[in-house]
DNA sequence: CCTACCGATCGGTAGG
DNA sequence: CCTACCGATCGGTAGG
């Protein structure tokens, strides 16, 4: 009874820090949290951080591989699709979902992967050279099908890169809900703004 | 003369410090580069910078304010346009050109402006808050007179602001001009990506 | 613009 | 998970 409390404790400890961890990178950015904040927002003194990660950039490891994994995972959802049309709005719909709901991370991710080192930094660049590959993928292959207008592959697939990884920057779920955003990105990118029939 | 090249090479020494502050700043981030790195890369010696600049800070600050107000002045032009759609697609001209013209600037100013302090901080929200709802008023606008297609002003101000502000990520002048990147925002934006053709 | 230097804080370790 | 502690580095100042 009591190792399972602790044991129960210890899970909990590593996930809170990770939580506070996401929001104090987000707030401040790695380089301006100190292990000591990281610390005392977890209710613990800074050498216990220790006994759960091995460094501070052990934790933004964590935060970043996880992030970028459940993009990963959308990814592969929208490819399963057969018309090019479907795979665009299902990446940009598994997109939203996951930036939606991993608000500060999705942030962290994007703002402080920099400060990553060899090892894996190299492996990260690659998981993110991957996805846009992938989504440039689906464009290019929209363009020479006649579903997409004839254009640049690349600049198109990092215009609404740009617009998926801003979100996090201006969403809150009071304002916005997920479910209206990801339609009115739809809208806008596959009929434009203008109003034909005026 | 003496007195004149003195007076030249002070000047190009601030602005020296300035420009290789924002490369550093960009490339690592305001907090994990030091005052050593910022007067090494300009040729002197960290106590050196305290004759050009009150503080650290003072560096960021600048680069913030002289990049945020090339902002503001472009958006300026774009409203003296008469119909919605010329007006967006000016302010979209204009915000292109800024960004692709300081690039490094511009990340830094979007990145790290959350390490100014009170009162420049409170002051740069301000310059921020103002610009979004100005370029929201275009968009509500339009919305109103027919211009464009109903719907939320704040959510589309936020996703053409997101696409606009990605542009430093991943712009190259030797892959894009800032000409056809521009024109294809525009495009995107104005008419959607789906071929009516097909 | 330099040398010499300062107190504060950094990430992390030893040992329990 | 704690106390005690470490060398390194931080932004910045004094004085010239």
């Amino acid at each position: 009874m009591e190792i399972e409390v602790n044991e129960t404790k210890k899970i909990n400890r590593k996930d809170e820090i990770l939580k506070q961890a996401t929001i104090l990178f987000r707030k401040r950015g790695y380089a301006a949290t100190s292990v000591r904040d990281l610390a005392h927002e977890s209710g613990i003194e800074a050498p216990s951080l220790y006994s759960h990660f091995k460094s501070k950039e052990d934790i933004l490891q964590r935060i970043c591989f996880h992030t970028a994994n459940s993009f990963m995972i959308g990814l592969s959802k929208a490819e399963k699709k057969k018309k090019p049309e479907d795979k665009l709005k299902r990446a940009i719909k598994e997109h939203v979902r996951v930036v939606t709901q991993n608000l500060d991370a999705s942030a962290v991710m994007w703002n402080e992967w920099k400060h990553l080192t060899k090892p894996d930094l190299d492996d990260f660049k690659v998981m993110l050279y991957d996805y846009e590959i992938r989504f440039k993928r689906i464009i290019k292959k929209g363009m020479k099908s006649g579903s997409f207008k004839k254009g640049d592959p690349l600049l198109l697939s990092n215009l609404i890169l740009s617009t998926l990884n801003g979100v996090p920057f201006w969403y809150s779920q009071e304002e916005f809900s997920a479910k209206n955003l990801n339609a009115s990105m739809v809208a806008t990118f596959y009929k434009g703004i203008l109003n034909k029939n005026k």
